[in-house]
DNA sequence: CGGCTGTTTGACTTGTATCAATTTGAGTGG
DNA sequence: CCACTCAAATTGATACAAGTCAAACAGCCG
């Protein structure tokens, strides 16, 4: 794990908008030839042709200022997004109206694959720092419109790994104490944030203590008392929302349940 | 919520076989018009041509025996699998070698969507009542070889239903007390009975209560309390592994966590 | 500066895991 | 058909991780 020397936020703009007002969502002209996410894009493999058709499509990124919503629950289904810059948490609600966040997203995701196939969107997408997203509509995956093998496998490609993502997190939900949760959450997201050339051994959360329980299925009195923990242990350093991380490695195995240190061996058992 | 009068076994044959031994796979001759899984099939919508296509490239259903795999994590991805009588779990390994659980698949399910894109299978499938299968060789949706745009966008969206289902059990799992996740387990199962046009009133489970405990994030003792506890409400009768749903409706409320009756309201929080 | 929100820490409570003992059921073989 | 064996399920007693309640503290912003 190395990470760059100078920390790099996930806020900053990947690309230039043409002006420069923030607020409502407004256009910027975006050739996807230049725009920095390529290698994560759905049209990377594209021969030119398709490439050329997939680029008009979609040449506009939107900039979207926290808070805002890129698409609320139950609003018509009509496009996937890639986030370029800033980071989005998506969720649902239950009966009380409560969030319950099914994903965390940071630049280079692809938002939205669960609304394949159904009228509207099965869940909200809320920007958690100013953003800019590249708006995919889903027309350009219908047979009526197009029907390019490659942009349809690199699709199936991105859902069955949300899929397997998905599986992993259901099942670290089911038996691991809240330290094993929260040390794979940040591992986690230390290596996603590596993988998008990212520094990963410090960043921002942009997720607050209640939401991160609400993700790991803790109170936030929990998530607060396990980042202590974390940190007596030597693995992290946090002040508030300001996290470094001092030994991935250990994290992860700490995080997979492995943990033979200290005196707090114990498992929960999961009966086989 | 109608049942059938007379419970049919989910093990019962929807398609005769031309012969009739039991034990490792074999062959039968079933053409895809005779399936009884053809509504749920993913050439349901294709033309004639495409259609006999796919019908030729999956002609055989497989005979699988109790206790045995479908595929095991990490044999090479070549197909997908789906299910036409019996039921399969899937399961992942934690890093002492136990199952972890992530789907339980009854007919009409499409297995193995997880594994596309990658060159192995990331989890197993286990063979829990006798089954049929059908094997959909995995390169029918491979640019090379096809590219109806039909079988990708049906592809497609049995994906992105899968990854709703993941993130419903995966926000179940976070707070939920025993009892809803019991609850919700069964009342979802037997909706699912329900569509696939299986009674789903009564029914025999073929998951262990090991198993349901590992899927629900539950030790096998705290499940067992929980059938008793539902039995004790009259809403299920319990009888080993035969379930006697009564009140489906309710169970279902429960499972969503909006529970009002008896002394037991209490809700755990989830911090919002 | 107040007011507000998010975070930390402490004290107490509780749901469920764990350990343990019993009962039931299925399968096997005489 | 009845014993025997083994796995699965039930039920009870106890312990502990994490939830809840509460209070103090730190940032942030108009």
């Amino acid at each position: 794990m190395q990470s760059n020397p100078v920390v790099r936020s996930i806020t900053n703009r990947f690309v230039k908008p043409v002006s420069d007002q923030l607020g409502s969502p407004e256009l910027y002209s975006k050739p996807c030839d230049a725009c920095f996410q390529k290698s994560n894009c759905l049209a990377r493999s594209l021969e030119l042709d398709d490439f050329r058709r997939y680029s008009r499509a979609v040449s506009q990124s939107k900039r979207m200022a926290k808070g805002h919503y890129l698409y609320r629950l139950s609003d018509p289904f009509e496009a996937l997004f890639m986030i370029l810059s800033g980071s989005v948490k998506s969720c649902r609600l239950d009966e009380e109206g409560n969030e319950l966040i099914v994903g965390f997203h940071i630049p280079g995701d692809l938002l939205a694959l669960d609304a394949i196939g159904g009228r509207s969107y099965p869940s909200s997408a809320i920007v958690l720092e100013d953003c800019f997203v590249c708006k995919i509509p889903y027309r350009l995956f219908d047979e009526r419109f197009s029907d390019s093998p490659r942009l349809h496998s690199e699709l199936i490609r991105q859902a069955a790994q949300a899929l397997r993502s998905e599986h992993l997190h259901s099942v670290f939900l089911r038996k691991n104490p809240a330290d094993e949760r929260l040390a794979l959450f940040l591992a986690d997201l230390s290596r996603r944030l590596e993988s998008r050339n990212y520094a990963c051994d410090r960043f921002d959360l942009s997720l607050s203590r209640r939401d991160i329980g609400n993700y790991l299925g803790l109170a936030l009195e929990t998530v607060s008392r396990s980042f202590s923990r974390l940190q007596d242990a030597g693995l992290i350093t946090v002040r508030h929302r300001h996290i470094v991380i001092h030994d991935r490695q250990h994290l992860e195995i700490l995080g997979r349940g492995c943990a033979e240190s200290g005196p707090n061996v114990r498992r929960v058992q999961c009966n086989g």
